[in-house]
This record gives structure tokens, C-alpha cells and sequence, in this order.
DNA sequence: ACCTGAACACCGTTCAAGT
DNA sequence: ACCTGAACACCGTTCAAGT
């Protein structure tokens, strides 16, 4: 008979995929529940709490990488988990996006991804910035490739003839050169501080 | 007496440096302009395409980089251009963002930012990326930068103890080390064909 | 060229009260 | 633990008409 609260969230989810984020309002997703409007206020503060719990359950969705790949591969690995599990709810980059602007949801994506470039010997200061890279480049493609998607859905625009996929992974491919780049640099300075540079050059 | 399209622009920009982006309706901005908000609708068809031309406006201001200077420091130039012409404007990173995916804004400095990337030898497919991803990175963060801004004017959170520069210029050195990794090996490859290749390897 | 009047169909959120 | 009734203060957009 009652709503738990997620309840509300998967309801929440199923106007992201059978509608659009313009059609996800507290009014409609209470209407959808049953309920009168205020009654989600029981479970949820406001509108952007219930968003980054959202955000939060569709990045769970992200699969740990193998741990048997060398650390670059883990990292494609996480970063293409990241843009499939976005792919996988219409509007969702959006979602995540403000979310994470407002600091109310987790960014537990943000810490693997580092944490996996720090096992390629990258400091913490460029593994953390080789997560972001990641993470923005993800998120702000996906965004704009959801976009259209629901314009064309609206038949507001025809298609777009970009072919997402592939600029994801062009611009992953820049940023994983530039940390393989940087774990080299870091492999040669801690080589030369035990005075064996000549071993890591070959 | 009457307003012009670009006294609406210039209104729009004075209810984001003086207010927010949630201040700027068609109703607070007509009111502003001392006019009914269907008013608006003779200039702009709809609120998408007045942000669209907004963002236009805030992105001309990023200065074009010197010409004397090298390809990567141009690249440079450049994504801090288009850094500082956001922080300019409270919330203009977010106006950037769905105007990019609105499809409705010209998306100017990816096109400056790609044929700056091609001077170094990139082929089309890479200067896209690395374009990409600096852009991305530069709207992502600056998005985060300004959304906490605005909460902590609205005291509902104190300072966040994030260096958003500093984490903007780390993204940036490692989107840069891999374009010009990418650089170099184009360059190996043309010398390659011209079989003088240890010429390059030095 | 630019604006008004009047209307339509919506929003998020609060508060006291109900079961 | 979960919901309602009633209200407040808003939204974007359309259409016909006015100067």
C-alpha cells in the first residue's frame, strides 16, 4: 500500500527511461506512485536529495575491473563501465552532472579511477587529475548525446550524425597516452633516485 | 524606450553576475527590462535559444592565443581562455552545457582548439579529441566551481576546501603530455616515410 | 518593430493535520 | 511510518490584439 523510499527511486528511473528529466517532477512522480505531491517530502528532503540518490544508484551500476589487467586496461576498463552505465538511462549524464555540482551524491567513480592510476605509480595529485579528465570527458559527452537523443525522440531536431562512441574513445585514448605518459616520467625519477635509470630507458 | 535583442542578452547577464542562474526566468528577466514576459518571445522563440545566444556571447570574449608561440603552449592559452571567460559570468558554465546539447550554440573554441592541435601534427580524429576533452574538462569543473559558489552565497554550505584551479591546470598537463605524445609519434611516422627516422629519436 | 492582456497548463515546497 | 488538504509563490508559452 505505502511507498518506501526505493520505491520512489525506481519509480523515479522509469520516467527517466519511458519519458524524459522534463517530465521527472515531483508532481508527476507522485502522481505515478499513487500519492499527493508533499507525501515524497517524507522520504526526501527536496528534489536535488532525491536526484543525487538517483545519480548514486545508477552509478552502482558500474562493475569493479578485472584485477588481473595492468592498471592502464583497468582504467579503460572503469571508464567505459562509467559511460555504459549512463547510456543505460536516458537523461542520467545530466543527472549525475548536477549532482555532483551540488556534492550531495557519492563520486565513488572519481576514487576508483584514481586509485587505479595511482597503482601505474601515478602521484595522488595526477591520478586524481586523470580521474576527472575521465570522469568530465564521460559525463559532458554523454550529456550531449542524451540531449539529442531526446530531441530526436521529440522529432525537434533529426539525428545529429556525430558518432559519440567513438569520440569517447578518442579522448579517453588522449587521456590514458598522457597517464601512461606520466607513469613513465614517474617509473624514470624513482629509477634515477636508485641511481638504475639506464634499466627503465630500454 | 523599447529593448533590443541585445539589451535582453545584456539583462540576462546582469541576473547571473548579480543573482543566479535559478533567478533567471522569462518573467524576473522581463521584469528586469520593464516589460510583460511574452514580451521577450518577439526577440528569442523560446527561453533554449535566448541561453544558446547567451553562451555565444560569454565564449567570444576567450581571446585568440599568440601566434608566436608554440602549438601546445597555444592549446594552453586557449583552455585557460575559455576557463576565465566562465568564471567571468556566475552559472555560465552550466548555460554552456545545455546549450552545447541543445545543439544551439556555435561551439567556436573546439573548432580554435582542434586546428590549434592539428599545428602539432595531430590528425583530425586526435585535434578532435584532445579539443573534446579540454573543453569538457574546462565546462565539468568550472560547473561544480560555480554550483558551489552559489550554495555558499546562499549559506546552505560552507567552502568546499577544493583548488579548482589547480585540479583544472592538473587535468589539463595530462590531456596536453598526451597530445604531445601523440605529436611525437605522427612525427616518427612521417619520418618513417621519409626514412630518416633516427633524425627524430634524438 | 515592439509590446500588452488574458489565459493555459504547469512547477517545488511548507505546514498542520490525519491514520 | 506514511499520507492528505490547502495553500504560497512561482514557472514557460501561446494567441490575438494594440501602437
Amino acid at each position: 500500500m505505502s511507498n518506501s523510499r526505493v520505491d520512489v527511486l525506481r519509480a523515479a528511473r522509469d520516467i527517466l527511461a519511458e519519458h524524459s528529466l522534463a517530465d521527472l517532477s515531483m508532481r508527476r512522480l507522485a502522481a505515478d506512485l499513487g500519492v499527493r505531491p508533499n507525501a515524497l517530502y517524507w522520504h526526501f528532503p527536496n528534489k536535488q536529495t532525491l536526484l543525487a540518490a538517483l545519480s548514486d544508484d545508477i552509478l552502482e551500476q558500474i562493475p569493479d575491473a578485472p584485477t588481473h589487467l595492468p592498471w592502464d586496461d583497468r582504467l579503460a576498463h572503469l571508464a567505459i563501465g562509467l559511460r555504459t552505465a549512463l547510456l543505460e538511462v536516458p537523461d542520467s549524464a545530466e543527472v549525475v552532472s548536477s549532482s555532483w555540482a551540488s556534492g550531495l551524491s557519492a563520486k565513488t567513480i572519481v576514487t576508483q579511477l584514481a586509485a587505479t592510476a595511482r597503482d601505474g605509480g601515478l602521484s595522488e595529485r595526477d591520478a586524481h587529475a586523470v580521474a576527472t579528465a575521465v570522469c568530465q570527458l564521460a559525463i559532458g559527452l554523454t550529456i550531449e548525446e542524451q540531449t539529442r537523443a531526446q530531441m530526436e525522440r521529440l522529432q525537434v531536431t533529426g539525428p545529429s550524425g556525430r558518432d559519440f562512441t567513438g569520440e569517447f574513445g578518442d579522448g579517453l585514448g588522449v587521456i590514458l597516452d598522457g597517464a601512461r605518459l606520466r607513469a613513465d616520467r614517474s617509473a624514470v625519477t624513482s629509477a634515477d633516485v636508485e641511481s638504475s635509470a639506464e634499466v627503465k630507458r630500454t
